[in-house]
DNA sequence: CTTGCAACATACCGATCGGTTGGTTATTAT
DNA sequence: ATAATAACCAACCGATCGGTATGTTGCAAG
């Protein structure tokens, strides 16, 4: 037909950016309909409320592209260097979209899980997965670090670390408090190596 | 008259309330007229408009309450401990609401310092003299501490971590994730000694 | 060629939002 | 006692929200 697939995907991707611009709430399914060039019978043809629309974005655009970015630093040789130099990365390359919008998953976690369910669990399952890859890249070089690591705790800390550091980027508008925050995590990092 | 004054800061009171409950764009003035059993035109005769209600209320009650809660720790002989000891407790006497809604002010700066110049400078103001504190305090002890530390960097590393972790146990609903960060941080904060 | 259904479009709904208007009540100064 | 004004109330406003009911269009199978 007029190629449903290529409407349902457009609208995700609209409605991504939206999310990740405005927060979930202050995403109006207006602007989405504009922007796709769309009725407002078309996206709900796709989704059957507004929360399932945020849901399939989570789960269709956001899961796979955080995996895909956090996969990559960790799955080398020396996951400790792969990290930091990834964190490192990080503070150059950003967006001024990301400078001012955040991380998209943080910012869900802290507008909608203390309010709708079901996007809480679906924040913290990707959360555990997060840490998943973090604790298993180090179990892997575990002879390197120090003996006295706290396996996840460890993971959640980078995590949250990470989190916070955007947070203030946020306030600031700019990155320096960013990347003062991501070079004191990467002296930390490396002080997990005996 | 009638306690214009009163009625001032009963306003003042639950609208933090409800702010840190629901955020800014989410709480309703109805809802503020309600519990405090007044009419709109009592609230718009004290506010010109929810936004200066808004700033009233991280002026008036968020702001002098922050300044408080830090002050307690850092004002001791050894703030290193003090401090620890600080988050340690935090993480035993966390209440149900601070678990779920989190810190008001990252939650304001999550939710309003990419939208609102006025919510962003003055989450910035309180970030910054958060960061003093601690700063000043580590500074006072810089004898016992490292040589090799970056001042102001510790004191944002230290924030951006925290609430990060407050964001953690909003998605997880309970203390766990958050008692594991800040377990690491204290690690972290007691390493800076000598 | 037609029938059927997926894929859309249009118009409308009730609810709620922040904000305004015009008036009333209470207190204070003269 | 009275005038002035601060303090407050009730009713209403336009805009916008997510959602729905009904109608139209296009493609594919029979």
């Amino acid at each position: 037909m007029r190629d449903a697939e290529q409407t349902r995907q457009n609208i995700l991707t609209v409605a991504a950016d939206e999310i990740h611009q405005h927060g979930f709430k202050a995403t109006s399914l207006s602007v989405i309909l504009n922007r796709c060039e769309i009725s407002k019978g078309a996206l709900y043809h796709h989704f059957s409320s507004k929360i399932e629309l945020g849901y399939a974005v989570f789960e269709e655009i956001y899961t796979p592209m955080f995996l895909n970015v956090w996969h990559t630093p960790l799955d080398v040789d020396d996951p400790i260097e792969g990290l930091c130099d990834f964190l490192t990365a990080m503070t150059e390359d950003m967006s001024c979209s990301e400078v001012v919008c955040g991380c998209p998953l943080n910012n869900l976690c802290e507008e909608m899980a203390n309010v709708d369910e079901g996007f809480r669990l679906r924040i913290l399952s990707m959360q555990e997965q997060l840490n998943q890859l973090i604790t298993d890249a180090f179990e892997r070089v575990s002879d390197d670090l120090r003996t006295d690591l706290a396996g996840s705790q460890v993971g959640y800390f980078i995590v949250a670390t990470l989190n916070g550091a955007t947070s203030l980027s946020k306030s600031s508008r700019n990155k320096v408090l960013f990347q003062q925050v991501i070079a004191e995590l990467c002296l930390y990092i490396r002080a997990l190596k005996k």
